[in-house]
DNA sequence: CCTTATCTGGACAATCTATATCCAGATAAA
DNA sequence: TTTATCTGGATATAGATTGTCCAGATAAGG
C-alpha cells in the first residue's frame, strides 16, 4: 500500500512551480536537478500533471513548465489522482460469488459489504486529500523556514527563467 | 497505491470464521475451497493474523483457527493492519534536502510539510477503518443477504467442524 | 506407538508493478 | 538552420506481490 515517488516529487515540484512569474517557465531537467531525481522518469510523472490539468508546458527551445491554475485551486487529491490515477485500492474481486456457498450474480446487485466498507475508508481519504490545497501547504512551509532559505529558492527560480 | 489481495481474502474469512463455535475450528484447506483461493497462499495470510492476535490456531489432526476475539472488537483497521503492516502510504525520502536548495539537516528537525500533509490524510483513513468492526460489517450483511443464504453458510460451517 | 491431519516457517519461483532509460518525432526560439 | 525542449513509445531493471513446495512441529485417533 504505497504511493508512488511521483507523487511526493511533483508536489514538491508545484511548490517550486508556483514561484515561477507569468509567462515563463522552468524545464524538466533543472527540476530534475533541483531535487536530484531522474530526469527522464520525472518527465513522465509532469506528463501526468500536464494531461490532469494541473500545470501546463511550453515546447520548443526555452519551453517548460508552469502551473495552469492557481495554488488554491490545487489539492492533494488532485497530484494522486493525477499520479496515481483514481482506481480503488480495495479490490474487490468478488470471491463472494465463489465456492461453494457463493451467492448467485442475479443476488448481487447490492455492492459487497466488505467492499463498500473499505471504499468508505477511502472516501475520508480522498476528502482529507481534497481539504489540503498547495496554498495552505505552503503558507505552513513558509512559516517554518528561514527567509535565507526562501530567498535561495526564489533566486534559483530566478536563475533558471532568465 | 493498492491493498494486497490478503486484505479481501481475510475479512471475508472472518466474517466465517465468526460462526464457529467455542472450542472448534476451520482448518486452511476448507477456508480456501470455501472461496476459491489457493490454499498455500492463504496460510501465510492466516499466519499474519494470528500473529496479530486477530485469530487463534490450533495445530495438529482436526486443528484449524478460529476468532481470537469477538466481532465487535475487530476493526477493520486491524486487518489491514496485520496483513499490510503499518507503512505509511505517502513515503517521504526527504527531498527537500537534495538539490542546490537543499535544506541542512540541522534545519530539518520539523518533519515535511507535504509529508505532514499526507500523514493527517492518512490518520482519517485509519481513523475510518478502525471505526468499523466486523460486527458492523456482518449485520449490514445479513440484513442485505436472504435467509437461504445465510443458513447455507451455517450449514457450510456446522459440516467443517463435524 | 503409529499414522494421519494440521499448523508453521523457510526457501523458492512466477508474475506483475514501479522505476528508469533511451530514442525518434514535434515544436518553437534564437 | 541549429538548438533546446516537450511528447510518446519502446524497452530494460528492480522490487513487490502472488503463489508453490517442502520439512518440521504438534496433536488427535486408532
Amino acid at each position: 500500500m504505497q504511493l508512488g515517488k511521483g507523487v511526493e516529487w511533483t508536489t514538491h515540484i508545484c511548490t517550486i512551480l508556483a514561484l515561477v512569474p507569468e509567462g515563463k517557465g522552468i524545464n524538466v531537467d533543472a527540476l530534475a536537478d533541483h531535487f536530484e531525481v531522474p530526469s527522464a522518469y520525472l518527465a513522465k510523472q509532469m506528463q501526468l500533471l500536464r494531461r490532469a490539468g494541473i500545470v501546463q508546458s511550453v515546447r520548443g527551445k526555452r519551453g517548460g513548465y508552469r502551473l495552469a491554475k492557481s495554488v488554491d485551486a490545487i489539492t492533494l487529491l488532485d497530484i494522486v489522482r493525477a499520479i496515481e490515477g483514481s482506481m480503488p485500492a480495495f479490490r474487490c474481486t468478488e470471491i463472494r460469488q465463489n465456492g461453494p456457498c457463493g451467492l448467485k450474480p442475479k443476488d448481487c446487485k447490492r455492492p459487497c459489504e466488505i467492499a463498500s466498507a473499505f471504499a468508505k475508508a477511502e472516501v475520508a481519504y480522498r476528502e482529507a486529500l481534497q481539504s489540503q490545497t498547495l496554498a495552505a501547504i505552503m503558507q505552513e512551509a513558509a512559516g517554518n523556514s528561514s527567509p535565507e532559505h526562501m530567498m535561495g529558492i526564489a533566486n534559483w527560480v530566478q536563475r533558471q527563467i532568465a
